[in-house]
DNA sequence: GCGATGTGCCACTCTAAGGTTGCAGGTCCG
DNA sequence: CGGACCTGCAACCTTAGAGTGGCACATCGC
């Protein structure tokens, strides 16, 4: 019996993923390349706090990092947890087509 | 600019997978090829009620659905929206890794 | 028919998540 | 130095969601 992914981390990042506030910063943060929480803010109908908690959020899960320079943070992306989630999510997939797969053998060949 | 899939139904089914419980249902529902709300709850530190409401929201997001069998109702498993969901992330990963190698191109040959 | 079993629905509680405002503390620049 | 700008922290509000209990209704087996 593999244990392929750490069960925790992933639910970190879906639950990270599940709120459509974050999902549209992580999109901004990726087609930047990196932002502050000002920035971030001025594009999204929420206050700068709201951006911050949820980049604190998405920081637990992995999913990005701040970096201070100067007296500014910048964001950046880490696409690690991403690739992390996304195997356990087609593992999980393959998992439920042999399920079903061996359902229908079982009804149609008793 | 390729739009690949729906995203809020990524959302539904991100927030269905975000809940530990419900993991832990479809896990259940995987592995065992189908069961009823009263049997899951059965293996869960839930009540009936509680696993009735997860199965709900696993409904609405397309992983599950229920078929009426006499009097009691069986859930099953329906594999389709979290290969699209599977296939988001993946995209988002590949944007994401598109866009720091860029970073780092313009970083090192200016 | 009658009891046992399973489901559906309603009202209710409680906690946590998302959001806001306000203020204090660093940091840059003229 | 002093103002402008950005961040960090704390208190607070509001609502959605996770969970429970109770009761009515349908269905199977005897």
């Amino acid at each position: 019996m593999t244990e392929p992914v750490a069960e925790a981390a992933v639910g970190d990042v879906l639950a990270a993923l599940a709120d459509p506030t974050r999902r549209r910063i992580v999109g901004a943060l990726g087609n930047a390349g990196g932002a502050t929480a000002t920035t971030l803010a001025g594009s999204l109908p929420v206050s700068r706090q709201a951006v911050v908690k949820h980049l604190q959020v998405l920081e637990g899960a992995g999913l990005v990092e701040g970096v201070r320079r100067g007296r500014e943070v910048r964001y950046e992306v880490r696409p690690d947890p991403l690739d992390v989630a996304a195997r356990w999510l087609v593992g999980l997939s393959a998992a439920w087509d042999r399920s079903l797969s061996a359902l229908k053998r079982e009804a149609e060949d008793p």
